[in-house]
DNA sequence: TGAAAATTTGCAACATTATAACATTCGCCC
DNA sequence: GGGCGAATGTTATAATGTTGCAAATTTTCA
């Protein structure tokens, strides 16, 4: 779960990770929490991959910084990102990813390729609203939404 | 993970669980697959229970039995049933489900109640359509497909 | 300022979920 | 009943995630 390959599409990664950075800080002073160094450590090694990284992956990027972090450090700030929006969990991977739309209100579904194992958020209200649809028609109120499609990308479509 | 509850809507479990366990019976027949006693058993502790049920639940039920089973017994056992498609994983909760439409080909949508644990399965075809949509919109081939939505059911909605 | 309070981090141990590797047994075919 | 592949038993270990408490840091506010 740690080797290099092309984001999905080529481009700027380096400054697509200050982006998000730049975001992920408005977001947080918006509404009055603490990206602290860790933190914002945390979300720049998890937007520097277009992967999802698994919470240990994540470690071992901070032991390479030479932060000696134990598991606890990296699940909590794992929650806070977690929680203030800024990354997504990857439930059928156990894995986390930058979110694309910080600070928006979204239901996200992520393409996830089997092959490159890049993975694509994107907002498709369409798939929101059908399965508000189906929630609703079983008077079910919905709280949080998991949308992961596992396939092949465009990219590895002729293996 | 392993409390009682009423089920979604009250009818007779017992015979809905022999009802399951009869298709699976059938299926595994039309495919040439050993439903064997483990499998069996095990796929119907799963029925037995609305909630999706964990591994070492399994396992622990099975030590009930008196079956001092190991981790890979039960593992091996749920690789077969998910194999078949009579049981499905749900990635949110590292759980197990009965499938409540074994020998067909669907993409379902699971309603997850927060509160009493129970898990309903839909067929959702809206759901599936929209979700096929925005793959093919990515030029991305769907190949598994995870929807699980978290929330309240309608009898545990007033807390 | 400067102590009290709240938040964040460090750290050790532990809990849960899942797999690897290899030996043994079972079911089936001849 | 011997051979063979599938299934299971057994032991150990990997991978993922949590608890609990102490130390350090930041914030609050007198
Ligand atoms: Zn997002
Ligand atoms: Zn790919
Ligand atoms: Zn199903
Ligand atoms: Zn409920």
């Amino acid at each position: 779960m740690s080797s290099k390959a092309l984001p999905y599409r080529p481009h700027n990664h380096a400054a697509c990770v200050q982006q998000a950075l730049a975001g992920a800080r408005a977001v947080c002073k918006a509404q009055n929490a603490r990206l602290t160094p860790t933190r914002e450590r945390v979300l720049e090694l998890i937007w520097q991959s277009h992967k999802p990284l698994g919470a240990y992956d994540v470690l071992a990027a901070l032991a390479e910084d030479g932060h000696n972090a134990a598991p606890p450090t990296v699940y909590r700030a794992l929650d806070f990102l977690l929680q203030y929006g800024l990354v997504h969990r990857i439930a059928s991977l156990n894995a986390f990813i930058g979110c694309t739309h910080a600070g928006e209100h979204h239901t996200s579904v992520f393409l996830i390729c089997r092959s490159c194992r890049n993975a694509l958020e994107l907002a498709a209200p369409s798939v929101a609203d059908a399965v508000r649809e189906a929630a609703a028609a079983q008077a079910f109120t919905p709280e949080e939404t998991t949308i992961e499609i596992a396939g092949q990308c465009p990219n590895c479509r002729h293996d």
